[in-house]
DNA sequence: AAAATAGTTGACTGATCAGTCTAGTCGGTT
DNA sequence: AACCGACTAGACTGATCAGTCAACTATTTT
């Protein structure tokens, strides 16, 4: 028993772990309390149903992410190496968790968001919310981009969802074949898709 | 009780449609043998288990859609084209289904593969070969491209999984936001994905 | 007609599911 | 000491889960 009780974060931890390794209805409450060393009634206390643990999981990650995701998107950087920084960083997050469970994961969002977004509408707009947050990320470095004359993205908000688009469908290829390679090489088809126009600039 | 048993058939159907629209975990025997108006005996006399009737279900989709794939990507289309009828028939076709079930539901192979990739490999594995049979049509679609100086594409292999990995993307977020426009605007990123030369004439 | 084959039935098992509930424990306040 | 609010324990419910089984029916083969 700590002094101090962390067994919400626990709690949120175990379910995301858990659902992002394996999948949303996949994932049983019980499973979850196991691994966070809780009981029954301690995740009812604090959850009013696993769907609500499930939002609260994905916010908690999205606030541990977000101060990595301000400093990689920081405006003093130039906006094309923001991108390439950023795929990077998930690169080196995913080849990390593999080495712990095996498994190219993807992106827990949009696992989760395909699979409970004709299931669960409160679960599937907290993603939408949080996909918007980082998507946000893309305009404003395309945008950038634009004003430098580095790209030609007359519509800053339409390329930055195609962007993410692209790369989140390869995330998800990178998890079904469980292989982070595809992501390592998503720097040149990104710099197509933003149509740089020295592409070497983007991916160098 | 029919002459001719179609009982496999419409367990494999009841299947996936109920997988597409949920999920691959989210879907119980016990549904897709209501929906299929067969009971538990007949379905285990079919299937040893719900992975394998799902295994069968794929397979069973992939054998239904292989003639239109045929026809879209012949060779005796130019090369382009090609990738534009294939994205106008899959959006026609969720658009279709959206109107029926009220939901984008992206593409299934996606969905349960990426689901299922971390717990069961044999699916995982049906999956992973239907995928690379439709990523086929694209290697060659982008391989004649190629050899006719339509674009540039020294490694078609490479090309064709970079593409087929965004538009899966694109797919997914269609369903996550329930929005086929999504679709609908492909075919300009993948112009550019593709580096059609004539960007207009693989979009026009 | 007899026998074999193919398909169907639905009750059943034991495990697991999400969620409830009562009875607690604990440190801090009055 | 009495009490309180925050938190925890864990047994329990009824529903649902994947899968089994022996008996049954219908068609085909001999």
């Amino acid at each position: 028993m700590p002094r101090v009780s962390d067994m919400k974060e626990r709690l949120t931890d175990a379910a995301m772990d858990l659902i992002w390794e394996n999948s949303y209805s996949g994932t049983s409450v019980d499973a979850i309390c196991e691994r966070a060393g809780a009981k029954k009634g301690s995740f009812y206390y604090f959850f009013k149903s696993k769907s609500e643990l499930a939002a609260a999981a994905l916010e908690a990650e999205w606030n541990k992410r977000k101060a990595d995701m301000d400093r990689i998107f920081s405006p003093t950087i130039p906006p094309l190496e923001r991108f390439e920084h950023y795929f990077d960083y998930v690169h080196d997050r995913l080849t990390e968790v593999q080495k712990k469970c095996g498994s190219v994961l993807g992106c827990p969002l949009l696992s989760i968001g395909s699979e409970v977004s004709t299931q669960d509408q409160v679960l599937r707009n907290t993603v939408d919310q949080i996909l918007d947050r980082k998507i946000s990320y893309f305009v404003s470095a395309i945008r950038d981009a634009h004003a430098q004359g580095l790209i030609n993205a007359p519509d800053p908000e339409a390329k930055a969802r195609a962007l993410f688009a692209c790369y989140q469908g390869t995330l998800t290829q990178a998890r079904i074949q469980n292989d982070v390679g595809l992501i390592r090489d998503f720097k040149e088809v990104a710099a197509e898709v933003l149509g740089a126009k020295h592409a070497r600039v983007a991916v160098s």
